[in-house]
DNA sequence: GTTAGGG
DNA sequence: CCCTAAC
């Protein structure tokens, strides 16, 4: 065995200049083999290219405790490829100045050039040796540091960087942004949702030079009020700070490693497993390479993963800024239109660089349904359920341009036509889930923009709470209404064993406008399957199930499914097993005992009825067997 | 693919 | 609701 050492570098929460607000951070996981006798030049030089990566204009690394011969050689090495990078550079460098002004000051400095209207500060990216975990990230970014603390949940979905897979020249990097968090719990009555994600980038493979496609980063909860996007077009180079429109804010949610924060953020294992790593979650983003350049050696091969989501919800309905209340559903549904304005040209900027200021984001649809029987507290608890479903699997921007969506992520802004003056004003930018790509029927895709949007539903019965995947129909309280189940025929209570033949209509549960869990995720990349979203058997549903096993008996839950529950698409026969299991605990135990929505004690009579029933067969069958 | 049962 | 042995 190769013996691992693994050294840790990292720079953390450095201010952007332009952007006050923004912070980022990151941090560098360099695993080494002990065998080389290189490996802290290696790691310092992996250390220093993806140092690069994070950098932008006028900002330096200054690397930790190196040695003289090895910033040399670092620095040469550096200075060689991007040289060699500007001469095979085939990337329309009209900016030339960008490279001609670029100094090495200190060690490594990428694009000194200040093309911003006030010169941005340098900015020291300071190593740090201790990771030890989030909270460091969250609390060190200079003046920032008030904020961050306040952030709430952007700490739990701060995101890290690693550098892994290294071995000697050649070898793979990759860069994986994951999400360190405990669970979630509300620290109060959920008002304000809002995450964040550590550096957005799309890291230029190896390069030296920085490609930030894209930045995100939310502002403090209560301070931004606004959405703001700046973004240059900077060579291909592009940058944007994005700070989401502060809907609402109060409390907010904190990490915890406690949880009591309702049904569906229990202790539960499966849940914490998929929180904890966030490899295996929804942290894992696509890979992106969009160097144009050439790399060379061990750089050749990196290979970047990361992103940023960031947003921010409301579930204050009468606040948010496009409101729709149905009265006869209690349907409420929270829209975010988007719009951006005109472009402010930056004082300072050239012709090529293109400012975009977003008022808003639309958020993929919330369509919330729920009984006016039901609390506050599962209301909100629901529209979290479908918040995290959606964080589940990410989110990720779409551009919108003219109401079509802009799906060529390769394609200049110029290409595209949003660098054109005056012409922003049919650019929108939405948030969608990243992995679930529902496509909205026609009828819902208002305006061509909620063409990617997802609904979540809440079964006014049970106020469970689910994806829509639109394929499925147009999805409205009013639509929903239909299909429920019809509405039984009043059975005596008195016991109906399961040979009965009672000539009642069985009713059928029918669900398939209820909702699908969103399990589109992409073929084969999916490494962690969701949890599906918890539905609690309605009382109609329990009905369909007692009458069904009634008469068919338990053991036979396949024909159970068939018969009751055909058109639910989402009720499994183990989920019927299963509610069929639960239902006799529950008869059993104390109405006090019991949760959830109550069931009427007649069903769990004949629950209970049923088992006993079952039970006696049972066992005279055990009976004949042992006696003979 | 179903059933049964533990987690 | 998940997992999986057993069929």
């Amino acid at each position: 065995m190769v013996s691992q050492t693994r050294l840790e570098y990292g720079f953390i929460g450095y201010q952007v200049p332009v952007f006050p607000r923004a912070s980022r951070s990151a941090r560098v996981r360099v695993p080494i083999r002990k065998k080389s006798g290189n490996n802290e030049k290696h790691a310092f030089e992996i250390l220093v290219s993806v140092a690069g990566d994070f950098l932008q204009e006028g900002e330096t690394f200054v690397p930790p405790n190196c040695k003289k011969d090895q910033q040399n050689a670092c620095k040469n090495r550096v200075l060689k490829e991007q040289e060699d990078e500007i001469q095979s550079s085939k990337c329309n460098l009209s900016d030339k100045e960008t490279y001609n002004e670029k100094t090495l000051s200190g060690y490594h400095q990428i694009r000194t050039v200040n093309k911003f209207s006030h010169a941005p500060d340098q900015f020291n990216l300071k190593p740090y040796s201790s990771l030890k975990g989030f909270d460091k990230l969250a609390n060190v970014s200079g003046r920032n540091a008030n904020h961050s603390s306040e952030l709430g949940i952007s700490s739990l979905i701060s995101g890290e960087f690693s550098v892994g897979q290294f071995e000697d020249a050649g070898a793979e990097l990759s860069i994986i942004q994951t999400v360190k968090s405990e669970t979630l719990q509300p620290t109060g009555s959920l008002d304000a949702l809002e995450m964040d994600c550590k550096p957005p980038h799309y890291f230029c493979s190896g390069s030296k030079t920085s490609l930030f496609k894209d930045w995100t980063t939310l502002g403090p909860s209560r301070r931004s009020d606004t959405i703001e996007t700046v973004s240059r077009d900077d060579n291909g180079n592009y940058m944007a700070d994005q700070r989401i429109k502060n809907l609402s804010s109060s409390r907010r949610w904190r990490v915890s490693p406690n949880l009591n924060g309702g049904a569906s953020f229990r202790n539960d294992g499966k849940r914490r497993k998929i929180f904890h790593d966030g490899r295996t979650s929804y942290s894992r983003q696509r890979s992106k390479r969009i160097s144009p350049l050439k790399t060379r050696d061990f750089f050749n091969q990196c290979r970047f993963y990361g992103s940023d989501r960031g947003f921010q919800l409301d579930d204050r309905f009468n606040s948010a800024a496009d409101k729709r209340v149905d009265d006869d559903n209690y349907c409420a549904a929270i829209r975010v239109a988007s719009s951006v304005a005109s472009p402010h040209p930056h004082p300072g900027s050239r012709d090529c660089n293109v400012k975009l200021r977003i008022k808003s984001f639309k958020v993929p649809e919330l369509l919330v349904e729920i009984p006016t029987t039901a609390t506050v507290g599962s209301l909100k608890r629901s529209v979290m359920e479908a918040v995290t479903t959606v964080l589940g699997d990410g989110l990720h921007v779409g551009i919108l341009l003219q109401g079509k969506k802009v799906r060529d992520d390769s394609k200049t802004l110029i290409q595209t036509g949003i660098s054109r003056d005056g012409k922003h004003r049919n650019l929108g930018f939405m948030l969608e889930p990243r992995h679930a790509q529902i496509k909205l029927p026609r009828c819902l895709g208002e305006q061509g923009i909620t063409s990617h949007a997802t609904s979540f539903t809440l079964d006014p019965r049970t106020s469970s709470i689910s994806l829509d995947p639109p394929v499925v129909g147009c999805i409205n309280g009013a639509q929903r209404d239909h299909h429920l189940v019809p509405s039984l025929p009043n059975i005596s209570a008195s016991t109906t064993l399961p040979n009965s033949q009672s000539g009642v209509s069985v009713p059928a549960i029918s669900g398939e406008a209820l909702a699908v869990v969103p399990i589109h995720h992409r073929a084969g990349r999916r490494e962690f399957v969701q949890r599906r979203i918890r539905r609690p058997f309605s009382v109609s549903e329990v009905e369909a199930l007692v009458q069904a096993v009634e008469k068919l008996g338990t053991g036979r839950w396949r024909d159970v499914k068939l018969r009751a529950f055909d058109n639910a698409k989402h009720r499994t026969y183990v989920d019927l097993k299963d509610k069929w299991k639960t239902l006799v605990h529950t008869a059993r135990i104390s109405p006090q005992q019991r949760r959830g929505e109550p069931v009427p004690q007649e069903l769990l009579d004949r629950v209970l009825a049923v088992h006993a029933y079952r039970s006696q067969q049972q066992a005279k069958q055990q009976q004949l067997k042992s006696g003979v």
